[in-house]
DNA sequence: GTAAAAAAGGACACAAATATCCTTTTTTAA
DNA sequence: TTAAAAAAGGATATTTGTGTCCTTTTTTAC
């Protein structure tokens, strides 16, 4: 479904969004640890998120690291997709096909627009700040979001 | 979503599925023009339906070729998935955690989970003569399964 | 203002996915 | 029984995704 990349993207930016802060930033060696993603190529990933549509903020130097502003974590989910260039997987065709559309759908669009469209909503209406909101209200025990998780 | 090679898989298959029957046996030369893709690549796709899953039938020589069995043509879209073992877009988790379950799930659990049914659903209850026989009931006209176009 | 801490950035390494090409085997038709 | 047609198979090339490492820049604390 998403790459690797997009997997740790969103991995880390919602581990970022539970445990950190503006007061409590948080370093690239305790995020990667914190959802079991390479170091390095998770700070690449951050780069982009800091970068191309300022999901995350980050400030260099000691006491420096990771952390959302108010205004990110409003963001919806979809943001962080777009950051890693990977938004499309709400709008693409199933097969593949450049074009499918209702007046010129594939074999598969009846079995799929529905679908497309739940996950369409799922990215776009859900907030950052939403998920860490739920997450904090359950009693949840996750293994690779580990200094997330809480006793069962 | 899916890798090319799964599109590929699917498209080929749906195409071959629409156009042939064992009195009508296809080319691979057709088959890769007539869902726009790279020929040698696709015929090593085809290796794998013939081989993995039975889900394409195939026969060498002159009129030889590829074609769908009836009882091929009853299986379900997932069969087509796991003979280029890519079934596991209808379970993973959409974060790509090892774990993730209703007793521990991971912080898009719940939006997800519902979505995740509908696809499973849909590639293990439609059957690919379902999809030829809509397809055949519309007045479709599609861009890369070129031949299997009709005019609007 | 100097040292240390942290992210940013650049270059490179490795692996997997995608794609091509050529040879071999099977089958049919003449 | 031979030539041609077609899939099967093997080897290799190319591209993209994933991952590592080292240097540079920025920032803070002393």
């Amino acid at each position: 479904m998403l790459s690797k990349t997009a997997e740790y993207a969103l991995r880390a930016t919602i581990y970022i969004a539970l445990k950190g802060s503006e007061d409590n930033k948080l370093g690239i060696e305790e995020i990667a640890k914190g959802i079991d993603s390479p170091r390095s190529f998770t700070a690449k990933i951050l780069q982009l998120l800091t970068q191309n549509n300022r999901v995350i903020s980050s400030v260099r130097g000691p006491n420096g690291g990771f952390y959302l502003t108010d205004r990110a974590r409003k963001l919806p989910v979809k943001a962080i997709l777009a950051a890693v260039e990977e938004e499309n997987v709400i709008t693409k065709c199933v097969l593949g096909l450049k074009e499918c559309s209702e007046t010129r759908p594939c074999p598969m669009h009846t079995q799929y627009k529905n679908i497309k469209k739940q996950l369409k909503q799922m990215f776009e209406k859900t907030a950052i700040q939403q998920l860490v909101d739920e997450f904090n209200k359950g009693n949840y025990f996750i293994d690779n979001l580990k200094g997330v998780r809480k006793p069962c």
